[in-house]
DNA sequence: AACGGTCTCAACCGCGGATGG
DNA sequence: CCCATCCGCGGTTGAGACCGT
């Protein structure tokens, strides 16, 4: 036995949606909003349509400021790090792109950038790319990758190459699967759902520099690394397993391989060595973003003399405002 | 111009979770 | 707790647009 709908489909219009209902919808919900209560606002709003439909329609399309279309490279970097971090959670990363719906996101990714992540996967040679479609942490053997970690970097080449051992399965999944590592136990590492982000960051810093958006990714990915840095360390068993292990070195290359590709367009934001250190043993992730480490190996780098903490950063006004506004209190709370 | 294949994206479907009685 | 209801989400569909022949 099914599930009851959730109208009765032979009273309600279906299918696209007329400019007339489009109006009727748009004035009835800026004039009173939806009332908390989906079902019942058709029948309020003289509206022959099931609420679902309503307010399907709304987010998608009436809402305001929303954008359709001509995605950024910037967005799609963005996507394509949060894709790989959390997966297919389109809510979730539509939130971290202001005037983007889950929808769009989602027919987006499914058309176009799925099929630019297959064909940059499938093409292994390149010289590093600042393009945010041939990313090497997409591609985790990628020689890109290999040259700019260092040795130490072990990850059985085989295990990530969707071609030689899953011919027959989805490579897009088990590329991504593969870099994440963690379908199974993902929210344990990850709770974006649980998460107090803020929802209006920007992409820019106050310069409207790109390099805020660079740090907001990278901010937010250290600020669920640090904040969950218990899950990272231990499971239930207190062991840390080979999956957190990898995760934790995978997120490190995808911050570092990001800001690296920021660097090669000419930004100058976050240096990647605290990164480097971190990922590569020297560094304890608490110490290197307080600051209040000894080695000089854990601090968040900068270039030239100008190394610092993130803390450090958040003093420095020429800093990302967003490291300073918006994800200290998250590092610190 | 006609046709068939492919692509796009708005809309639908059904499930899981949250909430409240 | 249990149950009913609603919301929000991700996966999927299909009509129309687009493109190549």
């Amino acid at each position: 036995m099914g599930r009851a709908p959730c109208c009765d489909k032979t009273k309600v219009k279906r299918g696209p949606w007329s400019p007339e209902e489009d109006s009727k919808l748009r004035d009835y919900i800026e004039k009173y909003g939806n009332g908390g209560n989906w079902i019942s606002l058709p029948l309020k709003a003289g509206l022959r349509r099931c609420g679902k439909s309503c307010r399907l329609r709304w987010l998608n399309y009436l809402r305001p400021n929303i954008k359709h279309g001509d995605f950024s490279e910037e967005e799609d970097m963005i996507i394509f790090s949060l894709f790989a971090a959390i997966g297919s959670r389109w809510s979730i990363i539509a939130a971290h792109l202001p005037g983007r719906t889950d929808n769009d996101i989602k027919n987006y990714w499914n058309t176009k950038l799925r099929k630019k992540l297959l064909s940059s996967s499938s093409s292994s040679s390149s010289s590093h790319s600042s393009s945010a479609m041939a990313s090497p942490y997409l591609n985790p053997n990628s020689q890109d990758v290999k040259r700019s970690l260092t040795p130490s970097v072990t990850i059985p080449s085989s295990s990530y190459n969707p071609y030689a051992e899953n011919p027959n399965q989805d490579p897009t999944k088990y590329l991504i699967s593969n870099i994440n590592g963690f379908e199974a136990d993902d929210k344990q590492i990850f709770p974006y759902s649980n998460l107090n982000y803020p929802q209006d960051l920007s992409l820019s810093d106050s310069n409207n520099n790109i390099s805020g958006a660079s740090g907001f990714l990278l901010n937010h990915n250290m600020c669920d690394h640090y904040n969950n840095h218990t899950s990272f360390s231990s499971d239930v068993n207190g062991k840390r397993s080979e999956t957190m292990i990898k995760q934790e070195e995978m997120m490190m290359m995808m911050m570092i391989d990001h800001h690296i590709d920021q660097r090669t367009k000419g930004y100058n934001g976050d240096s990647t060595q605290g990164y480097y250190n971190y990922y590569n043993g020297h560094g304890d992730l608490k110490q290197m973003i307080s600051g209040t480490g000894t080695n000089s190996n854990i601090n968040m780098g900068g270039s030239g003399s100008s190394s610092s903490s993130i803390s450090n950063l958040a003093e420095n006004k020429s800093s990302s405002s967003l490291l300073q506004h918006k994800c200290l209190p998250y590092f610190y709370s």
